[in-house]
DNA sequence: TTGGGAGCTATTTTT
DNA sequence: TAGCTCCCAA
């Protein structure tokens, strides 16, 4: 037993009756926690109970959160409460977890030891080489290249949804109609789409075994498939684990739900925490029934509400409120805060893009001014493009800032290829680095297009061998300028590959230099400037690890530790990124009829959701801003402005004149109407 | 057959 | 902005 401490800690301490009551519940619990009612804090006396009070063994809990960054606080929280070592070792995103499952079993998802872990790209680049392939064999018809993009977008989509949902490759073709049907499908070519996926499946299945790669949806589905067809099995892993939480519940899938419910099954200790009117994930199959229906599926579950609300003034959560108050279908509860109304929310009108950008960078300067930190402030938007004119307008007015986006990085072109060399010099006798070999054979140009990849190709199928190999042997004899230049590359390759450097950020370098990488982007002059500078970062940044696998993971899955302290800068982020997040100043950008909602997305209380996150992201004050011209259209206000119009909610509504000029004026009241038609 | 330049266009959202 | 496709010269 641990020696529990004799002052009890802050964190607990700090609690209030509901939350500690919520916190040391047995069995299975589910905490219906409202936006800043204390979510996190919960999780974590929760966290704290079971290792502290109930003796549970850090080791033998398992915390699931979404994002890396709720991780990390996680972990960061918990070790301020009980001391480093004691964090949990289980703590980390689903994916996370189920990459360490599979690490540790591979053969489940037929993988051998070393696989990698490919991205949503790497995951298209499959699928339109089978689509390449099926289309020049008269599978399908040849569509134009708009169309052809499309369908990879389409299939690849469609497949990680059928993982998502627990469907086999070989399942696939006889769960269309229920996917068709569930998910409404809009006309026929939707539903040839989904046959199309169906059908392509295990094609695609196969392309990731013989490359030894597992795609995101792999990362459960395998663990969980494996669960449910060997009881011996799951008694295996759910027995290592006493007690099971998770974070955001409300945006679990199918997949991600059976993995916890099967991991906890037998001690029924599951704590689930999340908020059903900040389901965002929609899209990437979250479904709100298994929040809203949990004592369904753990019979006997106490469920907690958490509704007072310590994060925002009163205007401001009353404006959340009055958003997802149309919502239907939720689950009744009325956030309170004990702070006052506080200041009103701002609207602000701008006339375009550009001048957005420069108004909210301007008014960032002036509220610095007013000795609000940089740090203390964020820019929320709907859509990643969104950030691109304020960057230079922050740029311009000298605001640091930071982009919370940091997977953007590992997803540059140039990244992938420094780490597809980095994964041929490894193995380039294996078909795992196929795709590599694919990505930098002809990176810079060395004579080897689509003709002569189909040539290597070909040797390599019927000779068993990798891309890399069958190069060498088909480039041995030959003697032109091509095969000249190819040679040199595949030296390189062995010679790094024979090196036995270990120096992972050596290593990088070297490849990027022999290979002739680093010089075509020298050549490129002003152009090549910023792949040379993100290919400096990747070799720093390789420099902390110490094995390939964990560089390649981190490449994939992200991960927040490895990141530069923020102080000082102003935060951008989309709003899905914010979730769990806070700010005391926010702006909300971009609130424009054609924007947000977004007017493809199906469901559109998602929409109403995302705002409302967005809203309650904002500790004491909220700026909301939309402008007449974005992106060479002419656009509205958007109607959630419209829902918290009402003069009690918002100061007023703020029109920036033409640029530069120097005073705002206030829109009337009837002026504002006028903008929704009233 | 390949490489480079011109031109086009479409972008959710995360792991 | 980048990531395509298309087209023509070598």
């Amino acid at each position: 037993m641990p020696i529990s401490s004799v002052e009890p800690d802050a964190a607990i301490a700090e609690l209030t009756r509901v939350q500690r009551e919520a916190a040391s519940l047995e069995g299975p619990v589910v905490v219906l926690a409202g936006a800043g009612t204390g979510k996190t804090k919960t999780l974590v006396a929760g966290v704290v109970d079971r290792i502290e009070r109930r003796g549970i063994s850090p080791h033998r809990i398992l915390a699931v959160t979404f994002t890396n960054k709720a991780a990390e606080e996680m972990r960061e929280r918990i070790g301020r409460a009980l001391g480093p070592g004691r964090t949990p070792q289980w703590l980390g995103t689903f994916h996370a977890h189920g990459r360490r499952q599979l690490r540790i079993d591979p053969d489940i998802a037929s993988l051998r030891d070393g696989f990698d872990v490919c991205d949503a790209e790497d995951s298209r680049r499959i699928v339109r080489r089978l689509l390449q392939r099926a289309t020049d064999e008269g599978a399908l018809d040849r569509a134009d290249g708009d169309t052809f993009r499309k369908r990879v977008k389409s299939v690849t989509s469609r497949i990680a949804m059928f993982k998502d949902d627990l469907v086999a490759p070989h399942d696939a073709q006889a769960a269309v109609e229920r996917f068709t049907g569930r998910f409404g499908a809009r006309d026929a070519e939707d539903v040839m789409a989904w046959h199309m996926a169906a059908a392509l499946y295990p094609a695609y299945q196969a392309a990731l075994r013989e490359a030894n790669h597992a795609d995101f949806g792999d990362l459960l589905l395998w663990p969980t498939l494996a669960m449910l067809r060997d009881e011996a099995y799951r008694r295996d892993w759910a027995g290592r684990f006493d007690a099971v939480l998770a974070d955001e519940f409300q945006d679990v899938n199918r997949l991600q739900f059976l993995w916890l419910q099967l991991l906890s099954r037998d001690h029924r200790q599951i704590f689930a925490v999340g908020d059903d009117a900040q389901s965002i994930y929609g899209w990437r199959g979250a479904n709100v029934g298994f929040i809203r229906n949990f004592s369904a599926e753990f019979p006997g579950a106490r469920m907690v509400a958490l509704e007072q609300n310590f994060r925002s003034t009163g205007h401001i959560l009353n404006a959340a409120n009055a958003v997802i108050a149309q919502d239907t279908g939720r689950l009744e509860k009325t956030l309170f805060t004990a702070e006052g109304p506080g200041e009103k929310i701002e609207v602000l009108e701008f006339s375009s893009g550009q001048d957005e950008a420069q108004g909210l960078a301007r008014e960032i300067g002036r509220r610095q001014l007013e000795g609000v930190r940089l740090e203390d402030m964020a820019i929320l938007y709907r859509f990643n493009f969104m950030s691109r004119l304020l960057e230079e307008e922050l740029l311009r007015a000298k605001i640091p800032y930071e982009l919370v986006n940091d997977t953007a990085f590992w997803q540059r072109a140039v990244i992938k290829d420094a780490l597809a060399l980095l994964r041929l010099a490894d193995c380039p006798d294996d078909t795992q680095s196929d795709e590599a070999f694919r990505r930098v054979v002809n990176q810079p140009a060395r004579g080897v297009g689509a003709k002569s990849l189909a040539k290597i190709e070909h040797r390599a199928e019927t000779a068993l061998l990798s891309l890399f190999a069958a190069t060498e042997e088909l480039y041995a004899t030959a003697n032109s300028r091509t095969a000249e230049r190819v040679g040199a590359f595949l030296r390189v390759i062995r010679e790094e590959q024979l090196s036995g450097a270990t120096n992972l950020a050596e290593r990088i370098r070297s490849l990027l230099d022999r290979t002739g990488y680093l010089e075509m982007h020298r050549a490129a002059g002003e152009e090549g400037r910023a792949a040379l500078e993100n290919l400096e970062e990747l070799i720093t940044l390789a420099g902390d690890f110490t094995s390939i696998e964990d560089l390649f993971d981190h490449a994939a899955l992200g991960s927040a530790a490895v990141g530069q302290s923020s102080a000082g800068r102003i935060r951008l982020m989309t709003i899905h990124g914010s979730k769990g997040l806070e700010y005391s100043h926010v702006f909300l950008m971009g609130w424009e009829d054609t924007q947000f909602p977004s007017l493809t997305n199906p469901d559109q209380d998602e929409e109403r959701r995302l705002a409302y996150v967005a809203l309650t992201r904002a500790r004491r004050r909220a700026a909301i801003s939309w402008c007449g011209w974005r992106n060479g259209r002419a656009a509205g206000p958007s109607p959630f402005l419209h829902d918290i119009l009402p003069a009690s909610l918002c100061r007023g509504w703020l029109r920036a004149p033409r640029k530069g000029a120097p005073v705002r004026h206030r829109v009337s009241d009837e002026e504002a109407r006028a903008c929704f038609g009233w």
